[in-house]
DNA sequence: ACATCGCTTGATAAGCGCTTTCATGACTGA
DNA sequence: TCAGTCATGAAAGCGCTTATCAAGCGATGT
């Protein structure tokens, strides 16, 4: 029983009689012996980690996206190491981006909703594969698979231009850079109605931050609606405006975007965008096995669906 | 300028002149060389990944454990690398196993925090360094980094005795198999305190089955207090109860756990026992470090914190 | 019944790209 | 000139896969 017996058991790349093979197999529990994955790895030159680089895993968008690609990588094989960019500098981005460079990599995929993610893209070699999951469609080399919020911010503004609101407010959410496809999807919404183009209203990302941006539309006074860049912020900015005294939807509509689990359950519900997060990573590893096995695969791109529930209604007045 | 001269260079295991020193680095740069990584743990032996099985990563409690243990991951140049466990029988558990046991590991950390995470303790090998990240103590062999919620359940329970609630309700959520420290806690404190014992509601965790929880609870007329397995769940089960007409905190009191971001932006803000997730994810990379280097470390244990907020009053009768 | 052929199966050896030991040769100081 | 340093290159080996080669076996033809 030769040590090549035991590969062509194990990988099957030649016959081995069933008495030699029932003889491994036996040994192999015996022992407990398990092919060092290293070795293999070298011998081979296959590659089984797909690196995803991305902030902050415990915001719903990010947390979603990927559990899509896990659950896509692990269907083929597949597994994913997780590289947290949370610096705010280009610099520390190079460093996470090494750090995940020195494993064996299938290949990378970058969450590039925010900037962080732009850095991390712009210090990848070219070498490798990756793939981007990103909101914004323009501008870089680098393929992406999209959320195509650019559409679905356009839809939500049509959607309370719609209701009769004169015009939307947007509390904005940390992009990767560019301005977001949902600042212009909502800009583009707007101008195409020929409604004024309020001042954007920054936030963080984050409940609290969204908290904030809520009293400050609530004593603005002639707000009627307002988009959230996602819906956490969505959920601040209700309490807010709740907090100063607005009633929502009565004196001011709210939409997120996302559909996190909680937008049903809040109250009043939340009228959402909501994205399929799982399906953007199935696409999102699709496309890189795509490219690794040189089929050019077209960029997937996913348009966000309009949930409408109760944070929503035609202007009082 | 030979191999070995320039793996001297990027190690700095021997000195190198400074001309050599620049030439090699100079040359490194035009080549865009990168040290083979699989090649490099065959020769060194040294594996940089720690595998980390959870389940669904979108969760607070999950994705707040992960992001923990990810910085200290990083902190210290290892990977990590995520495998979820999604199925509901041993087998795949097995499977997702079989799949994180496939790249060069330096350790493992399971978040046991429900079966699907015994189950996968129950499938390593025990040649490899494993640390649980749990919430309940009792049992196993592996060494475990504690979320002590069973002093957590406790001490929330005995908080709301001590508003004159004459019991306290439990919505649960699904455990690793044994009673969950939550359960245990919170019976104990009932059981100290002779107060009756009701039966507990069970949940799946999510806010929509929170939501029926609470409806439930409402229905019963004589529930003022509850406590919840998790924020998530209580944010529903707060739902439930003001759709059923319930007030909260007037009528029923209701206490969370995790203190989730959304916790205080809640209507009303949630009182919660707070989990420091990310010392927890710390700790567990930690105390895997130490087993590698062959000391002992204690196992480490992490108490919930209360956070009184607007959820909770004394009982209005 | 014997020799030959073809096919299956096992072992031997090379090599994946790196680290590390070891030996060599250049160079310094006495 | 010789011992002692030090930088550098040659070679071995990490644990596996795989190509190559040899041997064993039954089947076939005469």
């Amino acid at each position: 029983m030769s040590v090549p017996t035991v590969s062509r058991v194990l990988s099957g790349s030649a016959p081995v009689s069933a008495d030699k093979r029932r003889q491994v197999l036996r040994a192999i529990q015996e022992l407990g012996y398990r092919p060092n994955p290293a070795a293999r790895a070298l011998a081979t030159g296959r590659r089984s980690i797909i690196s995803v680089l991305t902030s902050d895993t415990t915001r719903y968008g990010y947390a979603s996206a990927i559990r899509g690609i896990e659950e896509a990588a692990r269907a083929v094989g597949l597994v994913v190491a997780l590289t947290m960019l949370d610096g705010d500098d280009e610099e520390s981005a190079r460093v996470a981006v090494d750090l995940a460079l020195d494993q064996p990599l299938a290949g990378m995929i970058v969450l590039e909703f925010d900037i962080q993610g732009s850095w991390a893209l712009a210090a990848l070699p070219d070498t490798l594969p990756v793939a981007a999951v990103s909101s914004a469609g323009e501008g870089r080399s680098v393929p992406r698979a999209l959320f195509d919020d650019h559409a679905g911010a356009r839809d939500a503004t049509n959607y309370l231009l719609g209701l009769g609101h004169r015009t939307v407010h947007h509390v904005g959410i940390p992009a990767s850079g560019r301005p977001s496809g949902r600042l212009l999807g909502w800009r583009e919404a707007l101008e195409a109605a020929g409604a004024p183009v309020p001042e954007i209203v920054e936030s963080d990302g984050t409940p609290r931050s969204g908290l904030q941006a809520g009293a400050r539309l609530a004593r603005r006074g002639d707000v009627t609606a307002v988009l959230c860049g996602n819906d956490e912020v969505a959920f601040g900015v209700i309490k807010g405006l709740q907090d100063e005294g607005s009633r929502v939807p009565e004196d001011v509509s709210v939409v997120g975007f996302d559909d996190h689990p909680l937008a049903e359950i809040w109250t009043p519900s939340l009228t959402t965008m909501s994205q399929d997060f799982a399906e953007l990573g199935r696409m999102a590893v699709d496309f890189l096995l795509g490219r690794l096995a040189g089929v050019p695969v077209a960029a997937p791109r996913s348009t966000p669906r309009l949930v409408v529930r109760k944070s929503t209604a035609p202007p009082s007045s």
